[in-house]
DNA sequence: GCCGTTTTCGGCCCGACTGTTTTCAGTCG
């Protein structure tokens, strides 16, 4: 699968394109092919074979022999002949905050600037500054960049980042509920972005100043980058920014709407908006410079004639269209969710005891869980043996006589070998209620056929954790994802939105993908501590962003509807 | 470079902030 690699060059490009200052719709252009690249689920170089570039919205003739040329060579030519007359390090110093592509370009033109340690001598040599244009202000904030790029890293987890946000805004109602009225995240923390570069939080109030000034005070808060009386931004634990805008009642809804985005999407309404004879701002919305609306988000909507979209679907990935049509999908819901189908215990690798986690579930108000722990060739998570198994399942028994609200099922994360078979024999797997099928081995070894092979058998209910990556630290499989979602809608196996921050997998395409393929999905959390249970609104988010409904969600259903579904039931 | 329920040519989202200017360019979100 080459779709990011694609989508990279393409960025690429385009970066390269702005550095030599082309027309802007063109650098556009190419990055709206980029972003197209990298959101369709099937395999890039296949579509390439079979003639069909041009299927891909915002790829027209240009691009199609630019990507073909790229699968085909490995390069572009006109791509290599851009980077021949550009500084050596581009990308990095265009990464730089403060330091756009004039100014690199000015900085390469004038002093010869190619890499970023180039970069660091001519701001301390002073020479950067006697460029025209540029003067101290503008290169200590281009040498602060370079300091912050030093200890910030990029992108965090959207499971770090909801906590923290939510944590700053229960501060600012402690310390400032009397002059606050709204106030809400925005941002692609309240899109559930899988990763977030930044948290933005809205406040409706008329004091921003006295607001503001107050989180800079917040004990976590380890540098001030501004402080004024609209926006404040701050840098939490060495590692989160956190922007705070102040906003006026009148406008609130706006600000939500336009600091939500994504990008992408703002640029689609505004286009829509336009065309209605409207105008939209993070101040309102105006027809002949007349404000219509601004308070509200929802008016926004109703004014241009749109359902109000889910901050979850604002991707520009054909919500509008649906919205305009009265055809959005009714999203799958937190409360929606029954039971939580894959968890572990102490019997293997998890830190708290079965009885331990069913309390926590029972405080979550599920009507049923099961057990998934590990199977026997997993043995660095203390895999059971059938033997081990079997205690378990007896313990099950009498755990589900003490708890007369809950029904505990008993399961297994049963392994998909190297050749498609399973760690268990179809005997063991007969006398559990539920399996999930992962692969924690042989990531590089026909992934697909073996995922293919596992959901052909009656007993595998779900296929957990599908494409393996860690957001963090690791690619995902090369798996076939058309053909594993193709599989499992004839099969009947579901096929697992993991919510474990680190995973979110499936992701939200590949969800979107399962659902119109009509693959049924299980949102479980992988738990392996009761305190884990509540990564579920990961999950449930992610499912969102894939356009999942309550109905595609096999544990959205009572017991008895998920029993009937099962293969083995029949 | 792409695209078409106003267009096959002429459009392509909007505003704030900052710093450098004396009317605006660059950067960012």
């Amino acid at each position: 699968m080459k779709n990011k690699q694609v989508s990279d060059i393409l960025e690429k490009f385009a970066d390269v394109l702005e550095f030599h200052a082309e027309s802007a719709f063109k650098i556009n252009a190419y990055r709206r092919a980029a972003r197209a690249v990298l959101e369709i689920s099937e395999d890039i170089e296949s579509v390439w074979k079979k003639d069909q570039l041009s299927t891909i919205p915002g790829v027209g003739k240009g691009l199609q022999g630019k990507i073909a040329q790229y699968l085909s060579k490995g390069y572009i030519s006109q791509l290599d002949d851009y980077l021949k007359k550009s500084p050596k390090e581009l990308f990095d110093l265009l990464s730089i905050q403060h330091f756009g592509p004039k100014t690199a370009a000015l900085a390469f033109n004038e002093l010869g600037v190619e890499t970023v340690s180039d970069l660091h001598e001519v701001v301390d040599s002073g020479k950067l500054e006697t460029l025209p244009g540029m003067g101290k202000k503008k290169v200590e904030n281009i040498r602060k960049s370079l300091e912050l790029r030093e200890q910030a890293s990029g992108r965090f987890s959207i499971g770090m980042a909801l906590p923290i946000a939510h944590h700053v805004i229960e501060y600012i109602k402690e310390k400032a509920g009397d002059k606050i009225d709204r106030i809400s995240p925005a941002g692609s923390v309240r899109r559930f972005c899988e990763t977030v570069h930044d948290i933005d939080i809205l406040v409706e109030t008329e004091h921003g100043r006295e607001v503001i000034d107050q989180i800079t005070k917040m004990p976590e808060v380890t540098r001030i980058l501004g402080a004024g009386e609209t926006k404040g931004s701050v840098i939490l634990k060495e590692r989160f920014q956190v922007d705070i805008r102040a906003i006026k009642n009148e406008s609130f809804g706006a600000a939500v709407q336009y600091f939500t985005g994504s990008k992408e999407f703002n640029v689609r309404l505004r286009e829509l908006a336009r065309k209605k004879g409207y105008k939209i701002s993070e101040y309102g919305i105006f027809q002949n410079d007349t404000k219509v609306g601004g308070s509200r988000e929802e008016v926004i909507y109703e004014k241009l004639g749109l359902a109000w979209i889910p901050p979850e679907m604002r991707e520009d990935r054909g919500e509008i269209q649906a919205a305009r049509e009265n055809k959005l999908p009714e999203l799958v819901q937190i409360d929606d969710i029954r039971g939580d189908i894959h968890m572990h215990s102490t019997y293997s690798d998890g830190r708290e005891s079965m009885h331990a986690m069913i309390e926590a579930a029972r405080k979550r108000g599920y009507s049923y869980i099961a057990f998934c722990d590990h199977s026997q060739t997993t043995q660095y998570a203390n895999g059971l043996s059938e033997e081990r198994l079997l205690k378990q399942i007896e313990e099950i028994e009498q755990l589900n006589g003490k708890y007369p609200d809950i029904t505990i099922l008993a399961g297994s994360e049963v392994e998909i070998l190297m050749d498609g078979s399973l760690d268990f024999s179809d005997k063991m797997l007969k006398k559990l209620d539920f399996a999930v099928a992962s692969i924690h081995s042989g990531f590089k070894s026909n992934v697909t056929e073996r995922t293919i092979a596992a959901m052909q058998n009656k007993y595998v209910d779900v296929i957990g954790h599908p494409t393996g990556r860690l957001i963090s630290r690791r690619q995902p499989f090369e798996i076939d994802i058309e053909a594993v979602v193709k599989e499992a809608a004839r099969t009947g196996t579901a096929l697992e939105v993991n919510s474990h921050w680190d995973r979110l997998d499936l992701k939200d395409i590949h969800i979107r993908t399962a659902v119109k393929a009509g693959a049924k999905l299980c949102i479980n959390t992988d738990a392996h501590e009761s305190e884990s249970l509540g990564q579920i609104m990961f999950g449930v988010g992610t499912a969102r962003r894939g356009w999942a409904q309550k109905s595609d969600v096999i544990n959205t259903w009572p017991l008895e509807k998920l029993r009937q579904w099962q293969k083995r039931a029949h």
